[in-house]
DNA sequence: CAATTATATATAGATAATCTATATATGTCA
DNA sequence: TGACATATATAGATTATCTATATATAATTG
């Protein structure tokens, strides 16, 4: 099964918040541990990415510097600011609201979770 | 709570079939149905629904036609073609997919603080 | 060893799904 | 009578994606 890749729009955001605010990573490593957690149902391009992160930043929601990864090579990290992990729990509630809502129309059982 | 209306994109689509799929509407009515049935979180507009609509109905998902609604007046109402049904099926079942992607980002073992 | 592919970051321009604004017409209510 | 709700419609703006392209290094493969 395809999905949908405009059922994506709006997210984006939400989840890389939840991702930082586990612990700091780079850009390609969130396009990769997006698509393994997600069991290759996000596939989220670097030329949406990059630009997202670069808003981000300019909107003080996460903060950026270069670091050594572990295969010695220069990567640039993303830090979650405190203002970033408000936004995500802000972000976490209306989407349980959202799907509520769609579950309403669709008739069938909720499938969010806290 | 104000819900991010990005989150709709992708999924109006599979609303309005949805609505079809129990009865045959007319556009505005679709609207006020939806606005009911999600508790105000979906406020669908006029110049999202009706192109939508038309598209819809060149894709052979609907068909329209006139007909006199309850207090006498005609209304343009739309029914769901046996094609936009096994649309909706789809949908859902890509809906259940991306829900079930999002959670598992989202529930990865911590708990929302503040 | 050369060519290809993967890792890594970045930007420009295209696409698609919404939105707002506007138009038109009728009906209702204060 | 003038504003607001109902009802349908289109044009143009906005926004979040996408693809395509660029650059550089590392790893793999023929």
């Amino acid at each position: 099964m395809t999905i949908d890749k405009s059922f994506l729009t709006g997210n984006t955001t939400m989840l890389i918040l939840r991702l930082l605010d586990e612990k700091d990573m780079y850009g390609y490593q969130m396009i990769e541990e997006l698509r393994k957690k997600s069991n290759n149902v996000f596939e989220l391009k670097a030329g949406t990415l990059y630009p997202l992160l670069h808003t981000l930043e300019k909107k003080n929601m996460v903060t950026s510097y270069e670091d050594i990864a572990d295969n010695a090579k220069v990567r640039k990290y993303y830090s979650i600011t405190k203002n970033g992990h408000n936004c995500l729990n802000e972000k976490r509630e209306e989407w349980k609201t959202y799907i509520a809502a769609i579950n309403e129309v669709l008739g069938g059982a909720s499938f969010a979770t806290d």
